[in-house]
DNA sequence: ATGAAAGCGCTAACAG
DNA sequence: CTGTTAGCGCTTTCAT
């Protein structure tokens, strides 16, 4: 009886072959190679040497299978292809690859996606941590995943069970319309997150907490009119100014909860013949790529540690000498003021 | 003597349970839960009746150790931070995701890194094969590869030795540059990808032999002041058009090999108060989600289809009844022309 | 159509 | 410090 032959790979080197090779024992190989204490200077060597001469890797399916560890974990994310994901993605790549740990990239664009993520994520064994970025998990999901066992760490929310990173979203939304207010526009415009999607996602919702509030403290009144949906797209922002720019009383001033939103919107304004800023104002929130070059004020997060963190504290989590309790960190966020805000029409500039 | 206790996993269903819980053999349940042939029906439902009441799911890296396959794939790409090379992932995430395919993303900043996926993607027995998008691989790195015995599809460049999706490079300098020429530019610049990679990547070199074959079909000759490197970045395109600019004589048009690097262009032309077209025309590469809010006139190819094909020849590959030959499949492009290209200076719109 | 048995290649108690 | 000995949970001959 022999294994299956996987036709096309070549015959490597067993763990056997190197303990024959170095004149030891397997066991004494498997501790070698990994660093293990107890193995005397010169049979390390020996046994790296012979490791070397016969290009021997451990095979990881059967290390996997005896140590019930994969040194491989799971990002999830909503989508990949878009810039504020990408990016997430790519920090998060780094410093896990550094680690040595695979990385798996699963993207949920449907619920059911999602859910099934969310099931098989502690049942399949196939990686020993999770990084969910940005998910908007029903509270039935959060409880599967946290019963399922498996380490995980949340980006962009918090959930109470898992460690997480998190910008202060209310901040954010209050930070970036008050930026607007003390600019003297009355009439500001949100441009907020997916409406549609059944789940509480909590980013728009506190973004548009903070906006609400900023409003109220200037004794301003919400305007459902002025809150309209762009799906986190550019076209999205696009077509939601467009909509707001066909009111009788039109803002003077929008505030787009992605940067990609904010392209959209400048767009969708200018191709009405209005001018940026002296017209309408249009503020964003990431400071994307191209918000520098599209001249566009926003709040900036530090995307990058959105995804390293995550990373370094799932890290911790499975590396964790048992010792660090469960983190919640918080990252900065800051106004970058350009030039795609100004004064409200018939304002002295400050 | 028992397996060492991965603390936070709870106990699962093995196939043992499973073969208990319906009263046949591990063999069977096996075969069942495979839908292998020879199996009753009854038998077949009886196990899957027994496996939903269990929750019962294969543990990968057992039957990966067993059966010699992993049913992950990697996708390995030089950043994963970027436009393109997000939507391409992204795009072979999908399809992979769907075949049921693991996906691990490898990005290769590094030559270092780069060196060491080629050397263990073979050798690691992780994946059961691997994507290469637009990694400038040496030839004895491509070597290793081959004799590596994994399966692999390149996509943004052939090698010959394996199934590839690429789109005509040569083509895309030339319409591009066509375009400039016919709209009466003689000095067009030209901002290509990065100078510095000691490997010779082709995708820029092609596009730059079709961007010097139009030129000389004019009868103009290159000026290799009018050729910039522009390190596929904003900031470089910004850079780039900057020096030319400064020239005693420049450009009244500019290619990007990007669109990306054509954003920045068009943002450093703008600085210096020149409008674009009117003064200098841009034309970028790829159709970028903002190209269109930027208006930037562009060579369209299809992103998502570099990725969904790669992914799509790579699994015929795997799953192949041994049938098909490799294949070598070329995407089409497209001049999309929008409002970044105008007639030359002093000449008559068409 | 089904079961028994022999591994896949490695790790980890245990004993020395 | 090192070797022996059992597995990890599944797949696959081979025999029935």
């Amino acid at each position: 009886v022999s294994a299956p032959e996987p036709a096309t790979t070549p015959d490597r080197a067993t763990i056997e072959d190197v303990a024959a090779e170095a004149g030891v024992s397997a066991a004494t190989v498997s501790r070698a190679m990994r660093d293990l204490p107890n193995v005397a200077p010169s049979t390390r060597a020996r046994v790296r040497a012979a490791a070397e001469r016969l290009q021997y890797r451990a095979d990881p399916n059967a290390s996997r299978l005896a140590a019930g560890r994969t040194r491989a974990v799971a990002v999830a994310v909503p989508v990949v292809n878009t810039w504020y994901f990408s990016e997430v993605v790519a920090a998060a790549e780094a410093v896990l690859a550094d680690a040595g740990y695979d990385v798996l990239v699963i993207s949920t664009p449907t619920p059911a996606r999602r859910t099934a993520f969310v099931v098989q994520a502690g049942r399949q064994r196939r990686v020993d941590g999770v990084i969910v970025v940005d998910l908007a998990l029903a509270p039935d999901e959060i409880d599967a995943l946290v019963r399922s066992g498996v380490p995980g760490v949340t980006s962009g929310f918090r959930t109470g069970s898992f460690p997480s990173v998190t910008t202060d979203n209310v901040a954010i939304g209050h930070v970036a319309t008050s930026h607007l207010l003390g600019l003297g526009h009355e009439r500001v415009g949100l441009i907020t997150g997916q409406a549609e999607d059944p789940l509480h996602f909590s980013v728009p919702d506190d973004r548009l907490r903070g906006y609400r509030t900023a409003l109220e403290k200037q004794g301003l009144a919400a305007d459902p009119a002025l809150e309209q949906s762009g799906n986190f797209s550019v076209e999205g922002g696009r077509e939601a100014v467009q909509s707001m720019l066909d009111l009788a009383d039109p803002p003077t001033a929008v505030l787009a909860l992605s940067d990609e939103m904010a392209f959209g919107a400048v767009a969708a304004i200018r191709a009405r013949g209005l001018r940026v800023p002296e017209d309408v104002s249009v503020l964003g929130v990431d400071d994307h790529d191209l918000a520098q070059i599209m001249d566009l004020t926003t709040v900036r997060q530090p995307v990058d540690r959105q995804g390293s963190t995550a990373a370094r504290l799932l890290i911790a989590e499975l590396e964790g000498d048992g010792g660090g309790r469960p983190a919640d960190v918080e990252l900065p966020t800051e106004l970058v003021v350009r030039g795609s805000t100004g004064p409200a029409p018939g304002c002295a500039s400050p």
